[in-house]
RNA sequence: GCUGAUGUAGCUCAGGGGUAGAGCGCUUCCUUGGUAAGGAAGAGGUCGCGAGUUCAAAUCUCGCCCUCAGCUCCA
């Protein structure tokens, strides 16, 4: 007898040999259902490979990652068999999973070519294949045999991949005629594949290398259930009806022009007043929050980086040095702002009783990315970061990095990002040489963000060894409307430039200290951010932020003058509005500022004419009936007030 | 940067060796309409840029640029 460990604590006994399977048909016939695969002592098994030990072990459902994993590595082989099926001859790469799905990278047999059409044909096929239920074997094999086997087929691309295994540890999995090289684990049988979707071919080089042969790669995504392909592929739809470039256009927020350069956005009047006011918010919350704006150039000179560091580590591949009249001198245009701050902190002596030191900007910089790397307004060549630098006593770390938390929940607050989780990046205990700064400073820093996070109570992972070499990090992501997760803002401890940039403060004994510095940037950059802000709210900004909150409709060119007095006394009341006065009936009005994503739609005819009113429809939620100007202002200011609710309050 | 696809009116796109098309938008006129598309007429384009082939190129060829997807990269 074996004692099998499960994730609650509780302890079972089996008889040796007992398949992972066979617990879960101990559990529950439900649980023997859904179970995918099993972890064995923390190495993910297949279900029908037998424990012979004691052991600790989780059962793995779709609802687990390692679950999905080994459905979709087990789709990969069913996909290469299919492929196999129509193109005899073809030799195989590797076929891993990724976030969503699968992929399969191959090589055609000469003169062969692979094309979209081809895909719905090898997804039939897929499905057939799965139908037939084949049990999924694992096999352990020599080195030799293994060479053999795919030497016989040809596969060079697998004879390579043998040859730098280890003796002793090949497996192989065979389905029906299939057999291929991999380590597993895998389902059961071809059964569990229910629904299958293609979903795209790329070219991919042999190993990511691009002196290697270029193969082409298959994109594929399998489920359990057809529902939830089609719910998948209604997101996929959804995703591309908010993509940040097409409503940005449509929105006219911003664009891109040749002639000044990829990658180089240019804000539109009505992009830059969301920006703007995004910005004076953050502004005013900094404010409260003890920063001082500062303003630098958008150069400096290369001397500067070389100080910093960047310029040995970013200097080959980034914008090149600009060269002045003068023999000698040459200027980076800035790719950060921090070693700008740092040369303001050393402006004169610092005393401990000045710290902490809270330095903020909206400063622009401007990175090198690759061409290929360039996408909307999430990937650019030159942006704004919400930048500011907190110049602090060591013991001053966690409050101030608390702090920073509050400014971040109060951002999340006021934009409806509900769903958001923290990951503290930690030192890699196995390699302390890696880091700069004292062990006694990281131990320090460590422990205040850690505690600085519980105290707040945020959600965190934490990873150990994704610290930068300079210091410890918090990052944010957010999950948005579509469940899709994104990074934003950051707060990174820094023990490096303080110690290039020779930064120090008079302590309370009189003596010279070194300050730690944090980075911290709650939107990251204002182009990402509001990439991020287009995607998630799919163009409709909250009221305090939207371009145009309020549009007026006459109902004819009859009360054209009575609507131009209400838009005025909008106006005049600070509330953004317009006046659409097209020679149109209000249906269509009604209906193209709907979907001009606009708030608020007053309709105003012979009746709010008469009685000095307006009649209120909200987007989306259709007609809200009739109330004077004033109280419609009141109205309206009370929801932006409710928004802002966790700045004000 | 690499591989592939793409680039035609403000937008979305069709066409294709003989000098340019639709829908939406825009302008004007008719209509003056009460909560998601009223009607008519008109303006608008060096067909990404540059070379080549041809009697003739938006169309074919070559080079470059942009965009998109994937790869690689990311302070």
């Amino acid at each position: 007898m074996i004692k099998i460990t499960l994730p609650d604590g509780s302890i079972r006994e089996y008889e040796s040999g007992i398949s992972g399977m066979e617990i879960a048909e101990s559990i529950s016939s439900r649980l023997a259902k859904d179970v995918l695969s099993i972890s064995v002592d923390g190495e993910v098994w297949d279900l029908s490979r037998p424990v012979t030990k004691d052991a600790t072990i989780r059962l793995y459902t779709w609802d687990d990652r390692a679950g999905k994993e080994t459905f979709w590595h087990s789709s990969a082989h069913l996909m290469a068999e299919a492929i196999e099926f129509f193109f005899p001859g073809t030799k195989f790469g590797i076929g891993p999973t990724v976030d969503t799905g699968f992929y399969y990278d191959i090589d055609l047999p000469a003169g062969q070519q692979i094309s979209e059409k081809d895909l719905e044909k090898i997804e039939k096929k897929m499905l057939e294949l799965a139908r037939e239920k084949r049990d999924i074997v694992r096999s352990e094999i020599s080195k030799d045999d293994a060479l053999k086997m795919f030497g016989d087929k040809g596969d060079v691309l697998k004879l390579e991949l043998i040859s730098e295994l280890a003796d002793g540890t090949i497996t192989i999995y065979n389905q029906g005629g299939f057999t291929d090289l991999c380590r597993g684990p895998h389902l059961p049988n071809t059964g569990y594949i229910k629904a299958v979707k293609l979903t795209s071919i790329a070219g991919a080089y042999w190993r990511g290398n691009e002196k290697n042969k270029m193969l082409t790669r298959i994109y594929g995504v399998t489920f359990p259930k057809q529902k939830m392909l089609d719910e998948y592929l209604a997101l996929i739809e959804e995703a591309k009806k908010r993509d940040h470039r097409k409503i940005g256009k449509e929105m006219e927020l911003f664009t891109f022009s040749q002639a000044v350069g990829q990658g180089l956005p240019l804000w539109l009047p009505k992009g830059a007043m969301l920006r703007q006011r995004l910005e004076d918010f953050l502004r005013k919350v900094q404010k409260k929050y003890g920063y001082e704006q500062v303003i630098t150039p958008h150069i400096g000179q290369k001397e500067l980086y070389v100080t910093s560091g960047h310029y040995a580590k970013y200097g080959q591949d980034s914008f090149r040095p600009i060269s002045t009249p003068q023999e000698g001198e040459e200027f980076l245009l800035k790719p950060m702002n921090c070693p700008h701050h740092c040369e303001i902190f050393k402006w004169k002596p610092r005393s401990y009783k000045d710290l902490p030191i809270r330095m903020a900007e909206f400063g622009t910089v401007y990175r090198y990315e690759q061409s290929g790397e360039l996408h909307g307004l999430t990937r650019v060549r030159g942006f704004t970061q919400d930048d500011a630098h907190l110049f602090c006593r060591p013991d001053q770390l966690k409050d101030e990095f608390k702090k920073v938390i509050d400014i971040i929940f109060i951002i999340f607050k006021a934009l409806n990002f509900e769903d958001y989780t923290a990951q503290i990046s930690l030192r890699d205990p196995n390699n302390p040489i890696k880091y700069i700064g004292s062990a006694e400073n990281w131990e320090k820093a460590e422990r205040a963000i850690v505690e600085a996070c519980e105290e707040k109570g945020l959600k965190t992972v934490t990873e150990l060894g994704e610290a930068a070499f300079y210091g410890p990090k918090l990052d944010f992501m957010i999950k948005d409307a579509l469940g899709r997760s994104w990074q934003l803002g950051t707060i990174q401890v820094d023990y490096n430039l303080p110690e290039r940039f020779d930064l120090e403060y008079i302590g309370a004994d009189d003596k010279r200290h070194r300050p730690v510095m944090i980075h911290r940037a709650p939107f990251g950059s204002m182009e990402r951010f509001v990439a991020v802000l287009i995607e998630h709210t799919a163009g409709k900004f909250p009221l305090w932020l939207t371009p145009e909150q309020v549009v007026v409709l006459p109902i004819s060119e009859k009360y054209n003058d009575y609507a131009k007095s209400v838009l005025n006394y909008l106006n005049n009341s600070d509330i953004r509005a317009i006046i659409d006065d097209r020679n149109e009936k209000i249906g269509r009005k009604i209906r193209d500022n709907e979907l001009k994503r606009i708030p608020y739609l007053l309709v105003v005819g012979e009746q709010e004419s008469e009685s000095q009113s307006v009649s209120v429809r909200k987007q989306g939620e259709g007609d809200k009936g009739s109330m004077s100007v004033d109280a419609f202002i009141e109205f309206i200011n009370a929801e932006v007030k409710e928004q802002l609710s966790s700045f004000y309050n």
